[in-house]
DNA sequence: CCCACATATCGATAGTCATCGCTATGACCG
DNA sequence: CGGTCATAGCGATGACTATCGATATGTGGG
């Protein structure tokens, strides 16, 4: 299963995920984007950055993240460039370093998501 | 990777998931069990099998949701083991059907869990 | 300039997963 | 009982992924 959704390197929606799905049950489409979101976050590791980089506000991939998480440097730079591409951290690279802060907007929407599974 | 997070029967969580991670940044175990959950979501055929659960109150197996989601019924089948395996659904059998609804206490769990990414 | 360091990328490997067709099980109905 | 239907399990297969070591890229300091 291919998921294409972040081509697009501006990070948009492709869909304004999502309608309330009392009315209809999550067309493919939006399924689709929403599992490849969750997908990401089915990773401890990538879940212990997040949460990491959540806890500190902002966190440099070296300084901060390698160490605690205990995966080499080379993964830990995979799961971030996972993890940004999906939109869930912003970087900013500052002289040497790059800094990561989560995405709150992102991540409500996936928490508003699970919401309405319980909603009914 | 191996998940080993459902042997429990009951479906109790291993650990009363999860401390507002402000403090420290979500152990290993922790971090398996959520990106376990996750991971479950993260499939496009099980999110829309869990809306469809989700918008009817309770479905059928083969009645309701096979044909919707537009995979095979072994695939339902496979599917709704592994929601039933995560705790996100239950099921109950009443003749010749099985009836599926969402467990509404797992969702919210999960739901917080993305909430205390952000609440930093 | 060159070195040290932070980070990203590459290529390989081992493990996991989604999906299918087939078959087994188990319930209702005549 | 024997047939039919809903559902679950099995085994195979193709695709994806997490991880690593090695290497490339890029930046700042002496």
């Amino acid at each position: 299963m291919t998921i294409d959704m972040w081509d697009d390197r501006n990070m948009q929606p492709v869909v304004e995920c999502c309608a309330p799905l009392t009315e209809e049950p999550l067309d493919k489409s939006q399924a689709t984007q929403l599992a490849g979101w969750f997908r990401v976050l089915g990773d401890p590791a990538r879940l212990r950055l997040l949460s990491v980089i959540a806890s500190l506000g902002e966190a440099c991939a070296a300084c901060d993240l390698v160490e605690p998480i205990g995966v080499s440097q080379p993964t830990v730079s995979h799961h971030l460039k996972v993890l940004f591409e999906a939109g869930l951290v912003e970087r900013e690279k500052r002289g040497r370093w790059v800094y990561y802060r989560a995405v709150p907007d992102r991540l409500a929407v996936l928490s508003r998501a699970l919401g309405d599974f319980t909603a009914v």
